[in-house]
Formats: structure tokens, C-alpha cells, sequence
RNA sequence: GCCGGGGUAGCUCAGUGGUUAGAGCGCCUGACUGUGGAUCAGGAGGUCACGGGUUCGAGUCCCGUCCCCGGUACCA
């Protein structure tokens, strides 16, 4: 018989139990956050029309999955959440605004994979639908800042306006068909820092691998006015206000964005938000869309990472499907990075398993009985796993709720049995004692962590060994 | 998309055109009285990414394809 080849398709990614649970509990977080901010969920499908998603522009289109469905009808995967929110907005006209709904599903785009980048990854967004009040975008940055600080992270908040840098762009006097690439220009600071800003903003620079990377072609004067702005480091909010009033005075569209971005400081400071969230000019972000605050969440011991979160306001996107005026604002997880960085913190557990304990089996002639209390641990609550393999050795299935990384072995032979008791053995006690003990016989006698107790009170016990684990994910 | 590097055991990797392709770790079995780790003994595991070519002979050289890695561009 041929074997098949097993292999996955370029850029798409299994997901074992080792980081799916990890991933899960990260989501369980930000799905209660999102609803005691009371975000609604939403679900849409996977596939769309080609016409649905081509709503914003063609220039989507190569990213598209798409292909001709049975019956002749051109579909694509859907590629972000913003494009079926919209068409949900101009389809159920009845929903009361606004509208707020988070939305976790996966997306697909055929793009370059990259390390810790797919064909198909979940977003995880937060939008609010028909409000054009600043109190609005307060409370996407809230939820941000209350899912970073569960998470006890070391993380700032950067926010800034689109109707600033537009104005900084008229403030310099460059024209209005190079506004984009300034933009994704300036987001590139991180990166390449501000003298590969300058470089590329005129005439272009050379990167680590000699490649040439032509710049905008702005002349000196224009990129001074532009670094006048993205070098600027204020002390905090109220500072960086000033400076901006003062350098863009009489740039109307500029002085609406700083006065949007008084407000939601007037909100922070109201809701106890300080430190963490800091208005940065030169934050821009790539994407066209936005149209006034944005925002963009940073680990401060985990740089390297990149953006864990973003978003802004986009008034004139959902106008497209529902052809009246329609404000939005809104902020997307990258969970995935952030996942990653989380990991790179040591910020979670991986284990191979859910299960909090596993019941080793001595004596099959018993099995009733090793159900029995199987049932019971599960009744309490506690995620527990029966041994199904065919060894009856104690020693291999010790071995097995190791490797599995349960932390918590139940062991109930013809000893307990008889005395109507049970033992309970704490692995993780004995993989710190491991280190020290090199004598098998020392090994085999400390029996680290282990207890044995009357069958009346092993529930009990065992639930506090379970709740007595780190803050980890 | 473009430039560069790579693909040999589950993982990390050695392997000058010349026998039957190796190591470490991991895995499995056993010993050590009903206890993970350590130790000891044994074992399994390979289409040398795939296809073609050069050659008496290819893991090794050449071409193509796929995939991975680094950089760059794009990223709703």
C-alpha cells in the first residue's frame, strides 16, 4: 500500500495541545474583557462574494483566497473582519446604534508566510458602529489597557491622530498624493530609526543587505518639518498637547485632531488611565482607512515583537456598503504575537495536556472503582484523566503524566484499597527535587510531595493542590 | 515579489564523487521490590525534500520544482 506523504498546505499551521492551550486561555481572557465592556459577539462566514470583499478596492485582490463555487458563483475567504462588519451594518438595518460587537475568527490572506505569520490566523477585533464621540475610542483604548494589565505586562499605549499628520504633511507643504507613503514611511521608525526615516523620506537607503531602497524624494525643508515632529519626546500627555498646538497653529484639520485627542485624555485621566497610554506623534500606521485617533499597544520588555495591538477611527469605510454617513472606531489583537512575546516572557505554561491529574490504574480488576472516583474528582470540577494505555506499572504511568505535564498523580493500589485510602502525588515537587538527588535509593524513599489520605477527604485535598498553581496562562 | 543561505533519524547536526549513511539528544523495552529524575543494558527509527541529468559509481556535481531560514518590499 502507498503511504500518503502527510504535509500541511504552505503557511497554514497545526496547532498542538501544548500551544492551543496557552492560546485558549489568552482568548478566555480577552472574551471576558470584551464582554464586561459589553461588547456583543458576532459571527459571520468564511466565504463571501468576490464583490462583498472587493468592497474597499482591487488592491485587496491578490490576497484574496477565491475561486468559482459549484454553482458558478465567484466567493473569496474572507481576509479581515472589517468587510463582513460592514455588510452585517448595511444588511440588518434594525440593529440600534451603536453597535458594539467583538468578532474572533480566522481570516485568510495569500501572503509571504513568515516566521510566527500565516495564510490563516484568527483577528481578534473590537469595533464600535455609529459614534462619532471621542468616548467611543476611550473605550476601545480601556479595553486594551485592561486586557495588558491582566496580563501584567510592562506595555505603553501610543496614540495619535490621522488629522494631525495630515496636517503635518500640510505643514511642510508636500502634496497630497505622497500623504500615504510619508505615513508608511514614518511607521517604519521602530525599524529603521530616525535616520533611516530621513534617508527614506529622501532619497532612499541601503539596507543590512545592500539592497537599495528608493526613497519619497522630499526635499530638506520638508523632511525637517517632518522630524521637527516624529523626533518630539514629551514628558507626558498635556506636554506633547502643548507642543502640537503651538507647531500647528492655524492648520485647522490639525488643531480638530489635537482637540479630539483632548478628550480622550480628559476621559483617561477620569478613568485613572496615566502612564501607560502616551501620545506619540510619530505613530503612524499603514493602513489608509483611518481618519482620526489611532492607536497602537508596544511590550516594553518585548520590543522586538512588534505591535500586540492596533486600531483607530475609520469614518468613511462602512459609507462604501451602507452609502450613509457611518463613524467607526475599533482595535484588532494580534494574538499571535502577542502569544509569542507572552512566551518569551515566560509568561505561560506549556503542557502536553489539559488534565490537572491523572489516575494511575494498579489493579484492572478494579476499574469500577477507579471510575468511581474518576467521577468524583470530575463532579468537583477538576480536569482529570483516567490511564487508558495497557501498562499496569506505576512506574510508566508516573512516566506518562510527566511527559504529559499533569501535575497531580493519583496512586490507589492493593495497599489503599484495603485501607479505604488514597495517595496523592505532587509531580511538580519531585521535579524540583530531581536536581538535587542522585542516588536512586534516596529517590525512590523521599517520595517528594506525596501524601496519603482517608478516600473521605481526597477530593478536597487535591482541589487545593490544583488552585495552588502560578498566575501563569 | 526580489536578493542570499539551506533541506540527511522525532530534534540538533556530521558526512573529501567510492563498501551496508553516522553521532548526540529524544523515543521504546528491560534492570533497580508499588514511584517520574539519575544510572546501566538492549532496541526501533532514513525514499539523504521531490523530479530529471552528468558519471562505471551521486547524500556529495548540474538543472528544475517544492519547502524552510535571513534580509527587503507589501500588508485592509
Amino acid at each position: 500500500m502507498n503511504k500518503i506523504k502527510p504535509r500541511l498546505i504552505r503557511g497554514f499551521k497545526d496547532y498542538l495541545p501544548k500551544e492551543l492551550l496557552p492560546k485558549k486561555a489568552l482568548l478566555n481572557l480577552i472574551i471576558e474583557i470584551y464582554e464586561r465592556y459589553g461588547f456583543s459577539p458576532l459571527e459571520t462566514p468564511a466565504l463571501e462574494y468576490k464583490e462583498v470583499l472587493l468592497g474597499y478596492g482591487s488592491e485587496a485582490e491578490k490576497q484574496i483566497y477565491q475561486f468559482e463555487d459549484p454553482e458558478g458563483n465567484e466567493v473569496g475567504l474572507r481576509f479581515d473582519l472589517t468587510v463582513p462588519l460592514s455588510r452585517v451594518i448595511a444588511m440588518y438595518k434594525d440593529l440600534p446604534k451603536p453597535f458594539k460587537r467583538y468578532q474572533i475568527q480566522p481570516v485568510w490572506r495569500y501572503d509571504k508566510p513568515d516566521p510566527g505569520r500565516f495564510r490563516e490566523f484568527i483577528q481578534c477585533d473590537i469595533d464600535i458602529i455609529g459614534s462619532a464621540s471621542m468616548d467611543a475610542d476611550t473605550e476601545i483604548l480601556a479595553v486594551m489597557y485592561e486586557i495588558l494589565s491582566r496580563l501584567e505586562l510592562n506595555f505603553k499605549i501610543r496614540i495619535n491622530n490621522r488629522k494631525i499628520l495630515n496636517a503635518i504633511v500640510i505643514a511642510a507643504n508636500i502634496s497630497e498624493d505622497k500623504t500615504l507613503d510619508v505615513f508608511r514611511t514614518i511607521d517604519k521608525l521602530d525599524k529603521v530609526g530616525l535616520k533611516g526615516v530621513v534617508q527614506l523620506l529622501g532619497k532612499g537607503r541601503k539596507d543590512q543587505s545592500g539592497a537599495f531602497i528608493p526613497g519619497i524624494g522630499l526635499n530638506q525643508i520638508q523632511i525637517q518639518k517632518i522630524t521637527e515632529f516624529i523626533r518630539y519626546e514629551g514628558n507626558n500627555r498635556e506636554e506633547v498637547l502643548q507642543f502640537l498646538e503651538k507647531s500647528l497653529q492655524g492648520v485647522s484639520i490639525g488643531l480638530e485632531g489635537i482637540e479630539e485627542l483632548r478628550q480622550i485624555h480628559k476621559n483617561l485621566e477620569a478613568l485613572g488611565i496615566k502612564e501607560h497610554v502616551v501620545i506619540d506623534p510619530s505613530l503612524a500606521r499603514g493602513l489608509d482607512y483611518y481618519t482620526g485617533p489611532i492607536f497602537e499597544a508596544v511590550l516594553i520588555d518585548a520590543p522586538r515583537f512588534g505591535s500586540v495591538m492596533g486600531g483607530g477611527r475609520y469614518d468613511h469605510l462602512i459609507e462604501i456598503f451602507t452609502g450613509e454617513h457611518t463613524p467607526a472606531t475599533g482595535a484588532s489583537i494580534g494574538i499571535d504575537r502577542l502569544l509569542a512575546a507572552l512566551a518569551y516572557l515566560k509568561k505561560i505554561e506549556t503542557r502536553n495536556s489539559v488534565a490537572d491529574v491523572l489516575i494511575t490504574v494498579m489493579v484492572p480488576e478494579k476499574k469500577i472503582e477507579y471510575f468511581k472516583i474518576a467521577t468524583q474528582l470530575r463532579n468537583a470540577g477538576i480536569k482529570t484523566t483516567l490511564y487508558m494505555g495497557k501498562s499496569v506499572s506505576i512506574s510508566k504511568q508516573l512516566k506518562y503524566a510527566d511527559r504529559l505535564g499533569i501535575p497531580i498523580a493519583v496512586i490507589i493500589g492493593p495497599d489503599e484499597f484495603e485501607k479505604n485510602q488514597i495517595t496523592i502525588k505532587d509531580l511538580r515537587k519531585g521535579a524540583v527535587l530531581s536536581t538535587i538527588i542522585k542516588e536512586r535509593k534516596e529517590w525512590l524513599e523521599k517520595k517528594p510531595g506525596q501524601i496519603t489520605v482517608a478516600k473521605e477527604e481526597f477530593v478536597e485535598r487535591i482541589k487545593e493542590l490544583v488552585k495552588n498553581q502560578d498566575g501563569k496562562l
